[in-house]
DNA sequence: CGCCTTAATCAAAAAAGATTGATTAAGAAT
DNA sequence: ATTCTTAATCAATCTTTTTTGATTAAGGCG
């Protein structure tokens, strides 16, 4: 796949273009995080509601607290949401209100 | 546990809906298809040049006939690509041409 | 018909992701 | 200061996905 990134004679259909690899990591990682269903459902109960704490989503997926804590930090890491603490407690929001609407796009 | 709960609440707890089962599984499905670099770069080759056959693929992306053939069922059996099969050849096909523009919009 | 090409499929191994229960850390309460 | 609460992290296990090489199937050609 690495000629594809470059200029290589290898490529002999016309001016075929791959993708820079860190555009396909940036692409690929937030598919990634979108791939699994309890964090889909995150994304929809924030979408109703922003700032839920971890104790709500354990509550409203009937979920564990590792569990819960393991995926909000995959949501995290991708900026999918964004964390605020206060004192023990964690409120994490939607960065962009409309993701699920652009995933469902996707499926159309 | 009203103590974590924010100052005002749009929704109640009771009004919070999930989205069905069925739903889910579409979303998570499609972006688990789209989760995988060498996927990503398949659909980038496919906006450029539709109805590449499998072997092109091969030689564009530098890789092994079956590893080519497994990728591009994922794409196949979720339906970002349609097949053309003319005689021993396999030739596939975007069957939504913008569909890595709206995969990009979920990064901005 | 045999033989070659193209490509899908299969099964085993490897890699990546998710789950689980325990531990840790930090702030609040007593 | 000690204990309690909230939640992040860790390590082991389990599950899913991907890779690999081999096999299979079907079409074209001598």
């Amino acid at each position: 796949m690495d000629h594809c990134y470059t200029e290589s004679p290898r490529v002999q259909h016309g001016d075929l273009q791959c993708l820079p690899e860190s555009e396909v990591i940036k692409l690929t990682t937030i598919a990634k995080a979108l791939s699994d269903p309890i964090r889909i459902q995150m994304i929809r109960l924030l979408e109703q509601r922003p700032d839920l704490c971890t104790c709500e989503f354990e509550e409203l997926l009937g979920l564990g607290q590792s569990k819960v804590s393991y995926h909000l930090k995959v949501l995290l890491d991708v900026g999918i949401v964004t964390r605020q603490t206060y004192g023990t407690w964690s409120h994490y929001t939607l960065r962009k209100p409309e993701i699920l609407d652009q995933v469902k796009a996707l499926t159309e």
